[in-house]
DNA sequence: GGCTTTTCGTGATTGCAATCACACTCAGGT
DNA sequence: ACCTGAGTGTGATTGCAATCACGAAAAGCC
């Protein structure tokens, strides 16, 4: 079978490959066996969106493969990026849970695939597995102080390189492996890495010259060297 | 017998005149009884702290009475203020959930009293009344919400004024009475104003002189009065 | 009531990044 | 190979708010 967009379609998640570590996938048999149930499968182009700031809550997304940003906008159109999921992580959970609207935009930005699990059928298998509600609490305040973490980054950090620095740092920290010059792969065009900085893709630009001529950073392709980390880390005072 | 700080000492949760519509205060009876039994009740002056950034966290906060400014630093010293607490509003909730540290400082700016609980205890109680646990959820919930708007305010909102502007209407909404001019009563320096919007004491100075000049705005002493909603609404597009 | 200390108002100057403008590169499609 | 459009590099210009630098005013404090 040929998956489209070149994917391995992930059937179950009682097999599924990233379940380890994860809020929904690393559960007991029967509980993940009762999940496995609920969710629906889909599979995700490039450009997708899972769902739109300001829509009705209509569930939660577990995410098996693929990256999804998540983003909100003015009405003028600007827009900021808040974070870059990775398989394994919920999306929609705080909305879900309120029931308010979607705070965010999730767009895939590869191809990727989705579980869905509808809001009415999550609750009730919240209100079924109180463990899991837990792991629930425990996520949503993970994702307050990531919220915390991104206010502290746009109202304390004064320069667009401060920030450059700051992004490039915790790109290389996610990068496996503790080894000096991880390489990192970097899927954004400058325009986004923008919006996750809130300045201007010229600046991007800029930025990317500057820190290559000063030999902090090795760039081929979309493969990303970091050449000097302590010079990074001292422009990141915070 | 004369409070200190000329504060009206409220004792017992169960005669407290905020209990209404707060997440505590509001309970049954016994369950408001036992909370009454594991808090502990103190009086501060201006200027306490009630917790620090990056401590870690020994329990919640009630707040009863005043004002508590909620703020975030950097290592050099710039500071922005998230938020301002009133009565009724719980403290530290998230990090004594999650036990990490305290991601605020939690400061004192009138004269109040708070109620204490202790982590352990909190937890506990928590644990033996499922009700309350919802609504601790609940107030998660919102807090990152809160969390969510102060990222768009910082990260999509351009201009100081327009900053300026969309803080004056916020206050003007918390104001009683959905009468046209409604008078807020100041209590921040020009200084703390701008930790809020993120810019400096001088620049907020000009915002007042500018929509003084403009006559958007009054202000007779620590009152403020707006004079032209609408242009400030115009100000504010998203 | 006079003292210090904080807070406020406003001018002058400066610097940094947004904006505008345009050429260049590269990947994909036909 | 060609076209097309998205993405990138870099100069020139500009505007806005940070910074510096005071003096004035107001708020605590003996």
């Amino acid at each position: 079978m040929r998956a489209p967009y070149g994917l391995n379609i992930m059937d179950s998640c009682v097999s599924c490959p990233v379940r380890e570590a994860h809020l929904f996938c690393n559960l007991p048999g029967p509980v993940l066996q009762k999940l496995n149930e609920i969710k629906s499968t889909a599979v995700y182009p490039k450009s997708a969106m899972l769902f739109i700031e300001g829509q009705q809550p209509r569930g939660v997304f577990v995410l098996c493969a693929g990256k999804v940003k998540l983003s909100t906008s003015s009405q003028e159109g600007k827009t900021i990026i808040t974070k870059l999921s990775d398989p394994g992580d919920v999306l929609g959970l705080n909305a879900t849970i309120s029931n308010r609207p979607y705070e965010v935009t999730a767009e895939m930005i590869e191809p990727g695939q989705a579980n869905f699990i509808a809001r009415d059928a999550f609750l009730h298998f919240l209100r079924e597995n109180g463990e899991v509600a837990v792991r629930v609490a425990e996520q949503l305040s993970r994702n307050y102080y990531t919220a915390y973490e991104e206010i502290r980054t746009l109202g304390l950090t004064s320069s667009p390189s401060e920030k450059f620095a700051k992004l490039l740092l915790s790109w290389s920290q996610d990068a496996k492996g503790p080894g000096l010059g991880a390489p990192v792969k970097m899927t954004l065009t400058h325009e986004e890495i923008a919006e996750m900085i809130g300045t201007t893709r010229e600046t991007v630009s800029r930025l990317f010259s500057e820190f290559k001529k000063k030999q902090w950073l090795q760039v081929k392709g979309a493969t990303l060297t970091i050449r000097n980390r302590v010079a990074l880390e001292k422009m990141v005072q915070s």
